[in-house]
Parts: C-alpha cells; sequence; structure tokens
DNA sequence: AAAATTGATTTCACAATGTGAAATGATATA
DNA sequence: TATATCATTTCACATTGTGAAATCAATTTT
C-alpha cells in the first residue's frame, strides 16, 4: 500500500544500526535477534558497513557505531544547527526591514541559498533555496573571498574568468581582490546591482567557536529601496547567530 | 581478490551520501553523475533514505543529508572521545598503581567494559572488552545506581532479582541502595570481592559538560593487593578525564 | 501560446543480487 | 576430551534491485 520506495537491505541495515546505537558493543547474535535478522543476512550487512568505517569493532570482535558516521553527521548537525538558530533572527531582522534575508554556505567557488525568510513587500527580491551564485558577484561571495589569501581571490578570478552578470560585475581580478580585501576590513560587504540590475545587497559572515567563516547573512532588496542604516542592523544579527555558535567577538 | 563482503546497495549509498556531504543541496542529476549510477537507481536509493530521514529534501526538492544521521554521530562521537582522552590517562594509572584499569558505560541494567589497560603482573584481574556485569556486584555499578533517585535503585533491584555472584554481593534491596547512596556522597566506591572471590575494586565516575556520569573508570585487582591509597588516585585520573569531556568540578 | 528541452519520477521485464539454510570454523564451557 | 555456542563461509535459488524506456512536471525557447 505504501506506495513509496523500500529498499530491503537499506531498510535492514537501518533497524541494524538503530539497534547498534542502543546497545554498544553488541554481538552479531544481539543484533540478529533484535532485528529480526537471520545471523547471516545480519552479518552480511555488518561486514559492508564495516568496510567503510559505519561500524567498528572492537577486540572482542563486538559491534560498535564506526567513525564513518561522525564524517556525515557532524555536517548534517552544523547544518541543521545553523538553521535553527539563524531562522528566529532573520525573521526578526526581515520584520525589522521588510526586506528578504538570506542565509547561504560557501560551496567551493559559489555560495548556495540554504535559507530565507522572504519580504512581506509586492517587489521584492526572492532566491530560490538551494540555487546558487559565483562568489565574485555577491557581497557575502566577496567576503569569503576576502577570508583567504589575496593568492587564493587572484586564483579564483583566475579559474572562473570572472563572468559578467551585469555591467555593474566586478571582472576585473585587481579591483575584485581591493573589493574583497576592503570588505573583510569593515566586516560586510554591499553588492550593488552586480548579480542582477536593480538589485542591491549587504552580506555579512558568520562565524563558529574557531572563528572561521561558515556561513552568510544577507539582505537582498531592490536597490532603490535599501538604507545605509541596515548594515549595523545586519552586523548585529550576524554576530547574533555567530555567538549561539560559540563564536567569541574580539575586542569590541 | 577482497574476499570480503560487498553489498552493492550499501556500497551504492555510501556513494550517495558522500556525495551528498560535498555538495550541499545537490540535483538528483549531480548526484546521479558523480556517483556513475542511473538516475533511476539513485532516487530509489534516495528515496529510500529519505524515510529513514538520512537525507532530507528541501522546498525545491534538492538533496541533504537529513537528520536522521545525527542520531547516531552524538554517540559514535563521544564514545570515541572518550576513549582517545582517556587511555594516556589509564595508562598512567596502571602504571602507577600496577594494576588493571578499566573504563565502563552504563548500558541499561549492565556495565559494559569498553577499554582497559591491563596489569602487568603475574596474577592480575583481566576484563574481556566488550563483557558486561550487573550494576550491584560492581563498584561503579553501585555509583551509577546511586545517581538515580532511590526508587530506581528499588525498581533495579526488583526487575533483576539482584541475582549473587559470590557470598560477597549485596542481595538485599535496602542495603543495595544504601551502598549505593553512600559511593555517591563519597565519590567512589568499593566492590568487596562481590562479583568474583578474591577480587577487589575501586570505582569512580567520569562527567561530561552537563555533569551527566557518562562513564567508570575502576581498578581490578586481587583483593589482598589493593591499597587505600588509589582512591585518591584513581579520583584525580576520573577527574582529570572528566575534566577534559569538559566537566567543571563544583567548588573544590 | 505552442514546442522543445531538461530533469524528476514511475513502470516493468529481467537477471543480477542479496537471501537463508546448512556446513564449517573458532572459542568457550562442561 | 566432548559439547555447546556463536561467528563466518558456502551455495543454490528466488527475490530484489536494476536500468531502459515511458511518463510527468517544470522551464526555456521559438
Amino acid at each position: 500500500m505504501t506506495n513509496e520506495t523500500h529498499i530491503q537491505v537499506i531498510d535492514r541495515m537501518v533497524s541494524l544500526l538503530e539497534s547498534l546505537a542502543k546497545h554498544q558493543h553488541a554481538s552479531l547474535k544481539t543484533l540478529a535477534a533484535e532485528t529480526d535478522l537471520h545471523s547471516s543476512t545480519a552479518f552480511r550487512i555488518l561486514a559492508s558497513l564495516h568496510h567503510h568505517d559505519w561500524v567498528a569493532r572492537d577486540s572482542n570482535g563486538a559491534y560498535q557505531l564506526g567513525s564513518g558516521l561522525m564524517r556525515y553527521a557532524s555536517q548534517a548537525e552544523q547544518q541543521l544547527d545553523l538553521r535553527e538558530i539563524a531562522l528566529p533572527i532573520m525573521t526578526a531582522l526581515r520584520d525589522q526591514t521588510g526586506e528578504t534575508v538570506n542565509l547561504t554556505l560557501r560551496e567551493n567557488d559559489e555560495v548556495v541559498y540554504i535559507e530565507r525568510v522572504t519580504s512581506t513587500r509586492l517587489m521584492r527580491v526572492e532566491q530560490v533555496i538551494g540555487s546558487r551564485a559565483p562568489l565574485h558577484v555577491t557581497a557575502v561571495g566577496k567576503l569569503m573571498l576576502g577570508e583567504d589569501a589575496a593568492a587564493a581571490c587572484l586564483s579564483y578570478a583566475k579559474r572562473t574568468q570572472l563572468p559578467a552578470y551585469t555591467t555593474n560585475t566586478i571582472t576585473d581580478p585587481e579591483k575584485l581582490c581591493t573589493s574583497a580585501e576592503h570588505a573583510r576590513t569593515q566586516a560586510y560587504a554591499f553588492d550593488n546591482e552586480e548579480a542582477e540590475l536593480g538589485v542591491g545587497c549587504i552580506g555579512v559572515l558568520i562565524r563558529d567557536t574557531s572563528g572561521k567563516a561558515v556561513a552568510g547573512l544577507s539582505i537582498s532588496a531592490p536597490r532603490e529601496r535599501r538604507k545605509d542604516e541596515w548594515v549595523s542592523a545586519l552586523q548585529q544579527a550576524g554576530a547574533q547567530i555567530s555567538e549561539k555558535l560559540g563564536y567569541f567577538h574580539p575586542a569590541s
């Protein structure tokens, strides 16, 4: 009846891991019994998971959860955490400014939009969650470029050839790197119709415990509506999120 | 040549998750391309994982790592951390005392031995990693019982019937709970040949950031060799591990 | 607006894949 | 030594997962 696709092995694997999560150092027999699987079946699945370090075995041969899982998990956790923490603050910022607020991650040479709270105005800027944009045409992207050494910025320029999205897009490597460096020192950046004509953004970075920039926060609005006062509001919002991620503001 | 068991779907699933870990908000097409899987195959596997919340989908339909993974992670992480942190301290304690040092976790009504550093003496106590013992016959187990309310201790007694392992085993519920409470206040416990004749233990608890008891540390030795001076050495070792897990000693 | 393109999802016949019974190994227990 | 228990391997077979192709849905182009 459930029209949904089930893959038997995967379902079984999940039960096994679920069982492992409950009993540390469980024996094959225990796991097989608890999951109602034939011991040979359980054995094969566990062996396969063992390859990928998803389950570990102690000196006794007993099974435990392996380190391979952590790799994914820590990432999933951070992203989910980030979203959960950021959303209320983003909403408050949207209410304050009336404009769309975006949360982005860097992925290689692009920023990815992972969360947003849209403006309530009739004319508004709306990014699709999951969509991407190159670093050099966004406010947050330029900040992220500023995080790296100048050489990395130039290398980005060379690699991507800085395609122009509008007549305002920065296409000169030198200018881009200066702009990125400038953004870094002032801890925020503008995007003046560099991605799309008529759209202006302000961006700041979000940092975690280690001080590393893990995400970007930005306000996107029709260019003529953008107010400079928003910069400090955005910076405060960004700082709030960073703080909740364990970042301690240096100096003040 | 690799004699090891491979399950195709699981291998494929792992590649898919690996790919997802790299690209947040990836499309089916991207994932299928990167893993060299047919899109229908990738789709089916991802759909199956989606059921178990191992992958999530955003409003756009793009795939991400899901919250289901987190469930395992925190556990695996903590255990691996714990062992890594504890081992050198356990070794130092073994060298200082010359006796076997054990690291244990509570799992329901038992303690599980997850790590040990064995005595170098000819006659020594050796617990098998992964083996279990009921709470009421071990030093650490009594401390763990003491962590809970008295009612929980009585419930444990009723549930397990307190089987006797030796003539020294505490089989009276009242006595057990008093003993557990006593252990709690003095922050260590003895096991006087209650699990096996001739074997004496001392145990302390290890706590994490939240103050919760997450593990137990114990010294196991032939009864007549056990020295009371070891109590403070053991307590110090336990405190060191707790501290590294983020626990702050209340008062001093 | 219609046509064309692209990507996601479903269907389906088939064979490769995962299955479980039973045999074998390895350890612990009597 | 014999016995029991549990882990691992083998193997014939049926189930299960597979991929080609057909839909469906959403964009983009004409």
